[in-house]
DNA sequence: GTCAATGATTTACC
DNA sequence: GGTAAATCATTGAC
């Protein structure tokens, strides 16, 4: 830009007070990573939708997915800004080079000059909040896409859900997973404690509904667990270890409430497999409780 | 496209 | 804070 004396952009654009809108823009476009230095592509946003989806190794695909897109707004976002601050200098030094011209002609005061580029830049400052609203818009709408968790379900493993059923089927009377024990199933299905609390959750409720439904689910996951508690026995017996008798269960217990088995065909499949063998005896903690 | 199954969320309760 | 119950939203079989 020409040195002229008393034609200075610089003053006008010092003068503009904070805009507040403008403030909580830029602070949101820096939060998220899409203004100011790189920070990996928004790395902490993408930590924070990690978290949000309860932190599952499952979904590094969506987060380089994230973490492209949202490298693609900051591409465009920079793109567009520098265009209009390109914009706004090539057109101030314009309005700057006609007011020389036309100082020739008439005396022009400082002040008129200060105004016009005040004028020009309050502009462009309008055009660049319209771009940084519409990228804050951009980046809330990607963020809802990969927050919401129920977007991305995804249905757990054959085995996580075998695993999950074992445990909820022999331990029928109280299918309530100590806090060791959630941790430990997370742990087997690769899956987090909040899915384990949320996957008993939705089965005892589902399974209390309809017992008649899951019926078969149950006898097959009793047998299969009377075959694995057969095979422990004989393992035992071979060992020469006396098995304490066990006590049959007396039925699903929803918290504080017997359950009821309103079902009483389910109600009787039940007891006759629980004497017969084919359901599972019940399950004792370390510390003598029936789990 | 339909529909049942299913994982996640929300709300209310204790 | 943990859970029951209702509900939402997606998946997967057909």
């Amino acid at each position: 830009m020409p040195a002229h004396p008393g034609l200075s952009i610089r003053g006008a654009q010092e003068e503009d007070p904070p805009d507040p809108q403008l403030m909580r823009l830029d602070n949101m476009l820096l939060a998220e990573g899409v203004a100011g230095p790189e920070k990996g592509g928004g790395s902490a946003a993408a930590a924070a939708a990690a978290a949000a989806s309860g932190g599952a190794a499952d979904n590094s695909i969506e987060h380089s997915d994230y973490r492209a897109k949202l490298t693609q707004i900051r591409q465009i976002y920079h793109t567009e800004l520098e265009k209009y601050e390109q914009a706004c200098n090539e057109f101030t030094t314009h309005v700057m080079n006609l007011l020389r011209e036309q100082s020739r002609t008439r005396p022009i005061s400082p002040k008129e000059i200060e105004r016009m580029v005040g004028i020009i830049h309050r502009k462009f400052s309008s055009i660049q909040m319209q771009l940084k609203q519409s990228t804050c818009e951009a980046v809330m709408i990607l963020r809802s896409r990969f927050l919401d968790a129920r977007r991305k379900r995804r249905n757990f493993s054959k085995q996580a859900t075998e695993i999950l059923n074992e445990y909820f089927y022999s331990h029928l009377s109280n299918p309530y997973p100590s806090e060791e024990a959630k941790e430990e199933l997370a742990k087997k299905c690769s899956i987090t404690v909040s899915q384990v609390s949320n996957w008993f959750g939705n089965k005892r409720i589902r399974y209390k509904k309809n017992i008649g439904k899951f019926q078969e689910e149950a006898n097959l996951y009793a047998a299969k667990t009377a075959v694995n508690a057969a095979h422990a026995a004989a393992a035992a017996v071979q060992n020469s270890q006396a098995n304490s008798p066990t006590t049959p269960n007396s039925g699903f217990q929803m918290k504080d409430e017997e359950f009821q088995l309103d079902s009483a065909e389910s109600k009787n499949t039940l007891l006759s497999n629980m004497f017969t063998g084919g359901y599972p005896a019940p399950c004792y903690q370390s510390d003598g409780r029936i789990q």
